[in-house]
RNA sequence: GUAGAUGUAGCUCAGUUGGUUAGAGCAUUAGAUUGUGGUUCUAAGGGUCGUGGGUUCGAGCCCCAUCAUUUACCCCA
């Protein structure tokens, strides 16, 4: 049979490994930093946790998985109706946050709130893959839950900055507030249509007013409404100085207040003397789909690239609600490592990574010769130097060509004449010199 | 779920209005060099042209179906 791998899914392969740690380490070093502490969760979740949390795109997008048993073996002799949960009743992932906030209810007794966590974990979802989307992909997570403070958003900010300037990218932070959003359709009275009116108002960037106009006339907006949909749109992107204009918007709309206020002691209390400024910017389109986003949202996407967000987040007032634990609000961002490397790949940003596997090989000649190096490598090894013997003896050619594609750096030669004299013959392979009569505590000592 | 594009060697791709035995580069293996790689030279292996059907004297090329991959929409990291 010819090998694959399903749909969506990818190998990684020693190079590709040694750049995706890059990013791993690199975000992992910044989670740290601020005082965040790491935790996994399974693979699988019962399917009740993850249904509903994500609007129904999302949970057409759950990979389920069948129950082993009985019934299952049934099914394809029996032509009754099945139910789902007699047949399915876990899934994969679709993300970390609901996973956490499961774990938090389950856990809530053993944890110190405000619970500052990152979780770097695989998540899965059965969609089409295309450019940057794959149905196996990693989010970085990073959430502080038992905290209403604005401080908790600043904080994200800043990690995101850190991050993408470690790894030397430039992007756009984007800000909005779901109540901001709430406000609107309170004010146009339209509050049952939140749905429809917010996925409209995000495509903007993408099909402009006019677009917008369309689409929330098909939606069935009355046209006074839209007007004021537009407007909003008009004042509340990209510059700071409209949060009076938004205040005047919002003057009816109590949640819309309180979404303006948020965001202007965000900008102007925190960001602005932070100097973060015009990194991040206010934009009131902003949406993001997930169901859960009750506060600030934030997305992230690289400058020069055509690539979806690379960064997302936002606050969630009552997700540990669902789970029986109230009033106890998170807020958090997830950063799409595969992405990451993909902005990094085209833009040709990845350092050269120097070669931290095998630094020394011992050449193979034969028999006595393999026992006499064995002794050698574990002394050498001991001294903490990655080494590696040839397994095999055959040709020297070869053996050489094996380093030279490993990138070894150097090369151990001991056959006949060294063994003989207890010496090594040291090959830089850079260099292509060559040093005789070495004992191995001179081999060692140039490694140091 | 909707729409388009593409399937030829391990990889990237040529392949003329349909015409004999389907090519190249890279990669692989072997040799030039029996204790020496990266450069160079020589040679070799590797293909039911995604699959099934049709048109034709003749199909990698045209038609239909099917599968796979991929891009966009929707939604998202």
């Amino acid at each position: 049979m010819k090998p694959s791998i399903p749909k969506g899914t990818r190998d990684f392969s020693p190079v590709e490994m040694n750049r995706r740690n890059y990013i791993f380490d690199t975000i992992k070093k910044v989670f740290q930093k601020y005082g965040y502490q790491q935790i996994e969760t399974p693979s699988m979740e019962n399917l009740e946790t993850l249904t509903g949390k994500y609007g129904d795109e999302g949970d057409k997008l759950l990979f389920k998985i069948l129950n082993s048993g009985p019934v299952v073996d049934q099914i394809n002799k029996s032509e009754t109706d099945i139910k789902l949960n007699e047949i399915s009743e876990k899934g994969l992932r679709y993300d970390l946050t609901v996973p956490f906030a499961r774990y938090v209810v389950m856990h809530q007794h053993e944890i110190t709130f405000p619970f500052k966590r990152y979780q770097i974990q695989p998540v899965w979802r059965a969609d089409r893959p295309q450019k940057g989307r794959y149905r196996e992909f990693y989010q970085c997570d990073v959430d502080v839950i038992g905290s209403d403070s604005l401080l908790n958003e600043v904080e994200l900010i800043q990690i995101i900055d850190e991050v993408f300037t470690r790894l030397g990218m430039e992007v756009t932070i984007k800000i909005n507030n779901r109540k901001l959003l709430a406000g609107l359709c309170e004010v146009i009275g339209e509050m049952d249509k939140f749905t429809d009116i917010v996925t409209a108002i995000d495509k903007f960037d993408k099909v402009g007013s006019n677009g917008v106009k369309q689409e929330l006339y098909d939606k069935g907006i009355n046209k006074q409404s839209i007007e004021k949909v537009l407007e909003f749109i008009k004042i509340s992107k990209f510059d700071i100085i409209v949060i009076k204009g938004l205040k005047e918007l919002m003057k009816d709309s109590e949640i819309g207040l309180k979404g303006v206020e948020e965001l202007e002691t965000l900008f102007i209390d925190y960001l602005v003397p932070l100097k973060l400024f015009p990194k991040t910017i206010l934009d009131g389109t902003l949406a993001r789909g997930l169901n859960y986003y009750t506060g600030a949202i934030i997305e992230v996407k690289a400058n020069n690239v055509s690539m979806g967000s690379i960064c997302g987040g936002g606050r969630y007032d009552d997700l540990t609600g669902i789970f029986g634990l109230p009033n106890v609000s998170g807020v958090g961002i997830s950063f799409g490592a595969d992405r990451i490397y993909d902005v990094l790949n085209e833009l040709g940003k990845f350092p050269d990574f120097k070669n931290d596997s095998t630094q020394l090989l011992f050449v193979n000649f034969g028999k006595e010769e393999e026992t006499f190096c064995l002794n050698l490598v574990s002394k050498v090894r001991a001294e903490g130097i990655n080494s590696e013997l040839y397994p095999d003896h055959t040709k020297l050619k070869k053996q050489f060509a094996y380093a030279d594609d490993k990138k070894i750096p150097f090369v151990a030669v001991i056959g006949e004449e060294e063994m003989k004299t207890n010496t090594v013959t040291l090959k830089d392979m850079a260099s292509g010199e060559q040093f005789k009569n070495l004992t191995i505590d001179e081999v060692i000592k140039r490694f140091k």
